[in-house]
DNA sequence: CTGTTAGCGCTTTCAG
DNA sequence: CTGAAAGCGCTAACAG
């Protein structure tokens, strides 16, 4: 750590502690020759103040702690992207924690961050349903923002994308395109997102006026040798379902080795789409329909939301909900590809 | 930030500060019976000790730094995976940083850090070949790992991958397959691994004692549309390679967009090796070779050394150079998907 | 075994 | 305009 303190800069200019403090603060009650001396000095021994004593002093960190089920995603790290410059811009720091998707850790985590961060962004496990130990932090006052999968129980600002017309599109496109049977691929109903995904599909399904031999369910897990088991057995049955709707990325990586080990051709066989940040859309052949979230876009908000409540004091936050728009990218064989 | 503190519990349980202090630490000098006492009161009361009073006192954070040029690449997203589980184990909090590969940002990044970590673990931007920066906290006893992108002035722990090797194996897997001419995608001299690997390459160039007909080195940028046309350029010249090393995952994915558009088959027309940790290999039709770098076990082994140095307080870390192994794996399209 | 006290580095009254 | 002093919460001499 760092060795020079407002002490020696003091003792170096024959001036008390606290005109010191009061110079770099840019205090008005202080000359600007005094002011410009100590800078001056400061500059040159290259001092810089003792975040700990600041935030001692202050019950003020400066930081801000972001909770997320896992980082090997590339949902997760543009979120990080889009949190590290809203952070990193406004002068806090970023503390980082994940959850791997279990509440157990969660619960952990959040419990020992109370007194080492000012505001927390979380994306709740899917394990997680209870969410008292997000509730005691509220009652610390320590102001929490979630983001994409989110909470009722708790009145706060939340991020999300549309998820209900995200599920809706992607079904609408899907039964438009001439399917005579479409199955949904959940993960968790403990899963926000995937709530409100299913709900816009089932609406899509309910509007087409689709019978119940013509829509299924297929409920996933978080084991995906378990999960190609059950695609595997309903993909080489009788009752095939010609269309794919997989609510996340893993599972639509699981549809598409499923349908290659089975020879089922994507789109021609079985039609496909899901709700992904694909990366490697450059290499997708047949490319997968997707519907892309903005998840850039959803760590600035959710970090500018946090930020702006804490650099005004308003620890308690409105129980608003932001939505931001997804986007459904249709690609082609044919079609050039993108870097 | 929190409000229960060591002076409510003294108070409450009748007992001195340092009484209770002494029983939280489980010193030895403290009675059993008031050990006892005072933790169920902590335990009741959740009593968490403020960490930047402890930190003010100690002079220790607890608390690690990491900074990566950008995070919206697998690499880093599983080098992280690793640190948190490290750093998480032993009790360390973990800053995140990043210098969206420039120098300038880096610069700036590690001199605000110095009083707010105790470690270092850093991967060097593309830009930055000066590490005066890293020079300074050294000079403040504030231990630096290095991680993939080291640098040779530095005196400290560099964990890499066989970058050497790698190169050169993957020179081989591509000259033993009977090419005609073979190019190298150089991303920039300033990154170590990009010379390693293209150092391991001329050595394998010079062992099949190939002609300078035989190969070649191309410099690409970090603007893909510039690789684009260059890359394109060259695979429509009449001096056309019919294999190409890509040093980098990016280079890779433009050289497949290229291919695509010029109607090169792969690997039929050029085979295609990349050095890189392809996430969705699954969809991969071709399927591209790949030399895969252990990036989890990576960010578990740097995030190792730098809390074994802490917990021992050693901040003068040996010059040793950790080399983890990669991994040359080659897919077929009639292979079966992995998940 | 327990209490008193000083001090980590900083900000902020209060007093000149 | 500047200085003295208190105190944020904690730990560790030192003293009993």
């Amino acid at each position: 750590m760092d060795r020079v303190n407002i002490k020696q800069l003091a003792s170096e200019l024959n001036l008390s502690i606290s005109t010191v403090s009061r110079a770099l603060s840019d205090s008005h009650e202080i000359s600007e020759e005094t002011k410009a001396r100590v800078r001056e000095l400061a500059e040159k021994l290259n001092y810089k103040p003792n975040p700990h004593a600041t935030s001692l002093r202050s019950q003020k960190s400066r930081t801000i702690g972001l909770v997320i089920p896992e980082i090997s995603n590339i949902f997760f790290a543009l979120v990080i992207d889009g949190i590290e410059e809203v952070v990193q811009q406004s002068g806090y720091q970023l503390l980082i924690y994940l959850s791997h998707e279990t509440h157990e850790k969660e619960v952990n985590i959040v419990k020992q961050i109370s007194n080492r961060v000012d505001g927390l962004l979380i994306c709740m496990s899917s394990e997680s349903n209870d969410v008292s130990h997000i509730q005691e932090l509220k009652q610390k006052n320590v102001p929490v923002v979630f983001f994409d999968r989110v909470s009722d129980r708790i009145n706060t600002v939340k991020v999300v994308t549309n998820d209900f017309e995200s599920g809706f599109n992607a079904g609408v496109h899907l039964i438009e395109r001439g399917i005579t049977k479409v199955a949904y691929l959940s993960l968790s109903m403990n899963i926000s997102v995937d709530q409100k995904r299913m709900q816009g599909f089932l609406k899509a399904v309910h509007d087409h006026n689709l019978t119940t031999e013509q829509w299924m369910i297929l409920n996933c897990t978080t084991d995906d040798d378990e999960n190609y088991q059950r695609l595997g057995d309903l993909l080489a049955s009788s009752a095939r379902p010609d269309a794919i709707f997989a609510c996340v990325e893993r599972l639509a990586i699981v549809t598409y080795a499923v349908c290659k080990d089975l020879n089922l051709r994507i789109p021609a066989d079985v039609k496909v789409i899901v709700i992904a940040n694909l990366q490697t859309a450059a290499f997708l052949d047949p490319p997968l329909t997707t519907i892309s979230q903005p998840a850039y876009q959803m760590g600035k908000e959710a970090a500018s939301v946090l930020v702006n409540a804490l650099e005004r004091n308003l620890p308690e936050l409105g129980n608003e909900r932001i939505v931001l728009p997804s986007v459904l990218i249709e690609r082609r064989s044919t079609e050039r590809v993108p870097c």
